[in-house]
DNA sequence: CCGGTAATTCGCAACGGTGCGTCCAGTTAA
DNA sequence: TTAACTGGACGCACCGTTGCGAATTACCGG
C-alpha cells in the first residue's frame, strides 16, 4: 500500500482495463445466470481475464460482486421516485416501476440474486438499501412529505423505507405472479 | 396405484429412522453452520446414513432443507403474538421477541440461512413467511384488530404482514446492532 | 542521458482439496 | 422377489494457491 507521501511504488501498475473487464463481466454473468452461479472462473473467462488478476484484487466472490455493485454494474437504470405533492400516488407510481422492472424478461431473479448476494457479504448486505434505490430517492421524498405534513413528524423514516422495501423483497422471495393491484396494496399497507 | 386394498408393495420400505436422522442432522448442520455451508455429503455423515439415501428421495440440498423446514427442525420455538387488546403493544412485544431471539449466541446468522435458502428454493420462499410465524399468529391477531376497529377495514393484511416481517429480515441482513427500540420504532412506522 | 536492476503487474498452467451427482456391488428387510 | 439400505468409486466443476516467463515501470549508478 505506497500511500501518501514518501514510499514510491515501483513496477507495473494496475491494469485498468482488466479491472473494468471484470467488473462488466460480473455484471452481464450476475444478470444472465443469478449469484449463485456465478464463479471466479467464469467471471475470469468472461473478463478475458487470468485467474490470479482477480484473486490478486478481490478477496472472494462477494467482494467483486460489491465493487461492482458500487460502480452500478449490477442493476439496470433505478427507478426515481416522483415529487407530485401527493405521496401516496407517488409511492405506488415507484413501487409499480419496481414491480415492471423485475418483471421484464432478463430481470426475474434479479432482486433474489441481490439478495442472496446480501446473505452472504456484509459489505453487499448494507449496500442493498442503496441498490434499490433508498437513500439516493426514497427517504429524500419520505422526508419531504413529513416536511408538508402529509406524515407525521415523529415518523421514523428508515424503518418506513425498509417495510416498503422488505415487503417487495418477500413478495419477490415467493416467486408468485404479482396482482395488477400489488404495488397499489403494499403501499396502501403502510400509508392507512 | 398402490391403493386402498390388494395391489401390495414389494420389497423393504422406505426407513423412517434414516429419514428422520437426515432431517434432524439437516438442522444441527444449518443451526451450526448455516444454509451456504451445508452439504450433502455433510447430512450424510451426520445422519450416518449413505448419501444415495438422501438422493434417492430428495433432488437437492433445498428440498432437503424445505423439508426440514416443514418439520420443524430448523426453528427454535417462534414467538407468539400476544393479544392484549391493544394491537401496537402486542405487536412491539412480538417483534421485541423476535430481535432477543435472533440476538442470541447461536442465532445471528439463522435469518440469512432461511432467507438464502428462499432465494435458493422456491419452495422455501413460499414457506418464509410461514417460517417466521405469520400465517399462525400474526395475520390472525391484525384481523382481530381489524374487526374491532383498531385498524382500517380495508387494510391489506397480507401486505401489512410481508412489510413488518420484510422489515425485520432487511433490518438482518444490514448486520448492524438493533437499536434499543427498534422493534417499537419498525411497528411505529407501519401504525402511525 | 543511458542502461541495469529491482519491483510489480499480467497471462498461462498446474496443484491438491472439496463437494457434486451418478453408478455399481453387496447386504438387509418386507 | 423386490426394493431400500451401506459403502465405495467415478468424472466433473470450482476452489484458492503456487510457480513460471514476459511485460511494464521506477530507481540508481555510470
Amino acid at each position: 500500500m505506497p500511500a501518501s507521501t514518501g514510499a514510491r511504488r515501483r513496477g507495473a501498475v494496475r491494469s485498468e482495463e482488466a479491472r473494468l473487464a471484470v467488473l462488466e463481466a460480473t455484471g452481464r454473468l450476475f444478470a444472465a445466470r443469478g449469484y449463485d452461479h456465478l464463479t471466479i472462473e467464469g467471471i475470469a473467462a468472461e473478463a478475458s481475464v487470468s485467474k490470479q488478476t482477480i484473486y490478486r484484487w478481490w478477496s472472494s466472490k462477494s467482494a467483486v460482486v460489491a465493487d461492482a455493485l458500487i460502480e452500478d454494474m449490477l442493476l439496470p437504470d433505478r427507478p426515481v421516485v416522483p415529487d407530485t405533492g401527493d405521496i401516496r400516488a407517488d409511492l405506488i407510481a415507484w413501487m409499480q416501476d419496481l414491480v415492471d422492472l423485475v418483471a421484464q424478461p432478463g430481470n426475474d431473479g434479479l432482486v433474489r440474486s441481490l439478495v442472496a448476494a446480501a446473505c452472504e457479504s456484509p459489505d453487499i448486505g448494507a449496500r442493498l438499501n442503496d441498490a434499490l434505490g433508498i437513500t439516493a430517492t426514497v427517504s429524500t421524498r419520505i422526508e419531504a412529505a413529513v416536511a408538508v405534513g402529509q406524515l407525521p413528524a415523529d415518523l421514523p423514516v428508515m424503518e418506513f423505507v425498509r417495510a416498503l422495501v422488505g415487503g417487495f423483497v418477500l413478495h419477490s422471495l415467493e416467486r408468485t405472479e404479482p396482482a395488477p393491484d400489488a404495488a397499489e396494496r403494499l403501499v396502501r399497507a403502510l400509508l392507512h
